[in-house]
DNA sequence: AGCTTGTCCTGACTGC
DNA sequence: TGCAGTCAGGACAAGC
């Protein structure tokens, strides 16, 4: 399976699961698409950055702008992800039925890794990244370390993931520098950040300096009084 | 099997 | 001003 099938092939729509893009194509493949950290997509871009261009029966260009080149292109037969193991173990759906309180639950009590580094996996739900993780364990009262997340915190913290990515979302994203929407246009959800950046500005529950740690080679803010273990 | 660590890459920022 | 060092929104491969 290469990129070199893409060349004619009809994009018949494009659909999305956690952090992947997958656009189903003809002859039963599909175009997987991962942006990484800093990629996106923009229409008939010309920049530096630019690494790869889709050209399309429209006459337009799918301009793929990667700047630190951490994102992903692939052509697969369709639901064939052996070749990208995030997307195969890929938890369900936040905001959706299918990501249920008591089987994330059950999950959490079934892992031994600290719970941050375990949301970042994408197995317990999909999507989750390094910035609604410290969001969302924060409005959890769930320190980033713990291992032994209890039922009861479980459903907390699955109702604090469906909370910040919802607010996340209709703020149409968080943006530091790359991120944009498809006209160019910045999210507005950096605003509204708590935890993720903040590390020394005080916790908006019990005003204690916020706390930088690194945890699973990721930086990781969190309150130490009211996020205790 | 699953957790842990290091690596991929460029750019922005800090401190000397 | 210049340069070295650090850090950054993610996923994967190779350790154990």
């Amino acid at each position: 399976m290469g990129l070199e099938l893409l060349a004619g092939r009809r994009v018949l729509g494009v659909g999305r699961r956690g952090k992947f893009m997958i656009a189903p194509l003809d002859e039963d493949l599909e175009l997987i698409l991962h942006l990484g950290m800093t990629g996106s997509f923009r229409f008939d871009l010309e920049d530096p950055h630019v690494r790869a261009k889709l050209s399309l029966d429209d006459g337009r260009t799918l301009s793929f702008r990667d700047v630190r080149r951490f994102g992903r292109m692939a052509v697969v037969e369709s639901g064939d992800y052996g070749g990208i193991p995030t997307l195969k173990m890929l938890g369900p759906e936040p905001l959706t039925d299918d990501f249920d309180p008591d089987r994330f639950a059950a999950k959490l009590k079934r892992t031994s890794a600290p719970i941050k580094p375990y949301l970042l996996s994408q197995r317990p739900v999909a999507g989750v990244g390094n910035i609604y993780a410290d969001e969302a364990l924060w409005l959890a009262w769930i320190n980033p370390t713990s291992r032994a997340v209890g039922k009861a915190r479980a459903h907390a913290l699955h109702a604090a993931i469906n909370e910040v990515l919802g607010a996340a979302i209709e703020r149409e994203g968080t943006t530091f520098s790359d991120y944009a929407m498809l006209d160019g246009e910045s999210g507005r959800n950096a605003d509204f950040l708590i935890a993720y950046g903040r590390a020394g500005t005080p916790c908006p529950r019990c005003r204690t300096p916020l706390r930088k740690i690194t945890l699973g080679g990721r930086g990781t803010t969190y309150c130490p009084k009211c996020q205790r273990r």
